[in-house]
This record gives structure tokens, C-alpha cells and sequence, in this order.
DNA sequence: GTGGTCTAGACCACA
DNA sequence: GTGGTCTAGACCACT
């Protein structure tokens, strides 16, 4: 799976990487159940601090996108249960993007149909960036 | 309106009252040509300091929110067709969130009613936080 | 003469008024000789305050563009002859735009070729906005 | 670099200091990924605040003359191909200075050779104030 | 180490 | 009155 990082952004690396790995969960271009690479292997592979990775992968173990086995190293959590203080951050996000678009004079079926597009780009596993 | 601010929190406040600022404007609780109050106005009453107000209304004003009018303040810009380096940065975060929804097994339609049930309460003027 | 002014903008209203009589009278809209408006007409006519045009003249008037007198009013000035501390600013500014679009990796052709198309239109009495 | 700051004169300190950024780098005494001083040392050097300095550089970030790394600080943008709502205000700027010319009598020519001038100077490095 | 944010208080340009 | 700029000093996030 590519990552693709831009060190001179204003967005920390550590929330980038796991955006990317939030992104490659969604479109099962990583599997459930799918080892991820070590800490080490991948900040080298990005040329990233391991610091930089380990928070990465922590900051995703805490929002159950991970799970994280000292002996076996991280791998894509199967099932989805409880996410820890998940559903009113996320939509409070969500909310603000869509006011955005209604401030902008977004139509509702605009808006929809935007949703559904990006739905359905990363549900057949295509790549969006 | 009333404006929230969490001053412990991990956002900055300028950005906290900037979407404090779009919300209202999305849910018309600021009308388009409305006037804001002024930076030392506003600086007084939440408690914070002027230049940090300043720095949200220059933000609003480059994303294409608002006018500055040096002689009768900031007011919510009316016929809001230019927007300023919008849609890929937007869409993007859009996109982002849609995948958090589908790495943790959320379907098809219940993500679509979110987004639409956002809408209406956005749209009908209500508050959601 | 048709004026565009901006009020939302970032410029001060009365050096944008400065900027379009200059403007005026480089394409020859406004001749050499010719009479300009009262200040407390042009103030009317623009529905701005009447010691903001007083402002722009006395700006023009500064800088040798045109000739106030008490009785008649003020009138575009006909011959150029010294224009105080004129060219030392203009050429840095000239350098300093000429520098961006260096800076932005424009070739020396399509400068000059800018400038030359710029000068014509101006020459020519047509509007360049 | 040499970096001359008129700290009486009515021109922001912040533009100032970004207009002989420009300059530097269009005379490429900054050259394309060149790190530039960083903030607090910069603000040191040239005796003024920091925020002036952090106003300066984002500016520059902004308008896409350098990248800013969270790293390694500052550095010259190497290859300036996008340029965020550049042609339009440097148009406009340039017609101004043009105008200015124009209606002070000078002749096509005359501009011309000093346009190309100016162009050669910044292009061969050397100084111009 | 870096840039980003925030404060309290000041002065200036504009209208 | 308004926003714009600047200062000195502080704390935080990121790497």
C-alpha cells in the first residue's frame, strides 16, 4: 500500500500516517485482520522518525482502528465493537464540513450526491489521492 | 448568538470560534450582510484577546465567509460565489471522515442519514452543540 | 469617467481612488487640462466622504498628476515636468513586481511581453478593469 | 543575505521584510531550496519581534515562495509552479505602475529598456537598493 | 531545536 | 469608532 506524506504541510506526519492508514481500512486495501509493518520497517520505508510511527499506531489502537500485539505487532482490527469516545467528535467534524457547504450555498442534493460519490470511490477500494 | 469556547482544549481558539462562526452562518442564525461584532467587541465578551479575534476573522474573511469593511466592521458575506482554494482541501476531509465510518463497518444508508439528518438541523436553524 | 471602488476590500478607499483617476489619465480618458470633478461632487457621486477624495487629490496634487486651484477646482496637470521624489519609488516598486514574477520562474519574454501588451491597452484609452 | 529593515517608514515591517525575500530569491541570492534563518533567530538579527518574523514567512508560505517544514524550519520553494490568485493583483499592480508612467509622459521605449534593466540586474544577482 | 498560539497593552491609518 | 501592526514574553505541539 503507497503512503504518501507531505513533510512540508501544516499537518503533523503522526496524524497524516494515520489518516492514509484510516483511508487504506476503509477501501480494504488493508484487510482485517492484516499485519501491518513493524514500527521500525515503516520509518524507514518513509524515511520518518519510529517516534513518529509509534504515535501514529498508538493514536489508532486508542480509536479501535488497530490492535496492537507486542509479539505479533499491529494489525488491522477484524470486527468493529465500542470505539472509545467516537460517534460526537465525528459528527460534530462532519457537521462543520457540511456547514461549510451550506455557508458556500450548497444544495442538499449537492451535497448528498458528493457523499455518495466518495462513499462509493472508497468502498470499491479505489484510491481518492 | 451565543459562541462557545473550550479555552482547555486541544484547538486552538481561533479556530473554535472561526467554526462557531460558519455554523452560525450555515444555520442562518447569521444572516447574509449581517454585521459581527467588532474585534475589540467581541475580544471582551468571550473573554480572550483581540488579535486572536482578529485571526479568525482574517480567516474567515480569506475563505471567502465574511467581508472586512474598514469603516463598518466584519459582516457575513452575502452572494458567496468565489471560494478561495475550496473543494479539494474540503473534499478531502470529507472523504476522511466517510472513511472513518466505513473502518468501523458503518453502511451505506445510515451514513447517508447522518449526513442528511445534519443537514436539516443545520438548514432549520437549530443548534447542535 | 466610470469609477470602481471596493469598499470591502484591503486598500484604502482613497488611494484607490488616486489609482483610478492615475489610471484615467495615462489612457487619456481624462485629457491634459481637463477639469475634474469638485471634491464634494465626487464625493456624492462615489457616496463616500468628502475628505477622502480631498485626500486623493491632494495625493495626485503631491505627486505632480494634477493642479488644484482655489477658484476653478483641479484639473489634470498638461506638460510633466518634475514629479517630486518620483522615480526612486517607482522603480522599486517596479523591481519588487518584476521580482515575483522572476521569483515565480517567468521567463524574460513573457515579462516583457506583459509590460509591452499592459502599456498598449493603456495607450490605446481602452479599460483595463 | 543583507536584509534592510526602514523601521520609521510607513511600510510594514512584515511586508518589508517579505518584499526582500522576494527580491532574494528572484536575484537568487536565495537559492531554490535554501533554508532560510529560522524565526527567532531571524527576529534577533534583525532586532524586531518574532510574530513579525512568523507574519513574514507564512506570507511567503502563503503566496508559495517558500515551504515551511516543521522539521527543519524555512526553506526556499525549489520549483514555484502553483501560484495561488497570483496573476490577477500582479497585473493590476503592474498596469498601475505602467499608468503611472504613462501619464508622466514617458515613452514606450523608455519604459521598456527599464523594465528589461531591471529584469537584468535581479537576473545577474546583483543589488538594487 | 522548530513553528504555532496566546496574552496584555500600545500606537497608527482609515473613515 | 474601526481594523492593522508591533512588542515582549509565555506556553505548547511536533520531531
Amino acid at each position: 500500500m503507497l503512503i504518501s506524506l507531505d513533510m512540508t504541510g501544516d499537518d503533523p506526519i503522526y496524524l497524516q500516517l494515520r489518516n492514509e492508514i484510516v483511508l487504506g481500512i476503509a477501501s480494504r486495501r488493508l484487510q482485517g485482520g492484516e499485519g501491518l509493518p513493524s514500527v521500525r520497517q515503516l520509518a524507514e520505508d518513509l524515511g520518518i522518525n519510529a517516534m513518529t510511527v509509534n504515535k501514529a499506531y498508538t493514536l489508532l489502537k486508542e480509536q479501535g482502528f488497530i490492535e496492537i500485539d507486542r509479539r505479533q505487532g499491529a494489525k488491522v482490527r477484524v470486527s468493529t465493537e465500542a470505539a472509545p469516545h467516537f460517534p460526537g467528535r465525528w459528527q460534530q467534524q462532519l457537521a462543520l464540513l457540511i456547514a461549510e457547504g451550506l455557508a458556500r450555498g450548497m444544495e442538499k442534493g449537492e451535497l448528498m450526491k458528493t457523499c455518495e460519490q466518495l462513499f462509493e470511490i472508497l468502498n470499491q477500494g479505489e484510491k481518492t489521492q
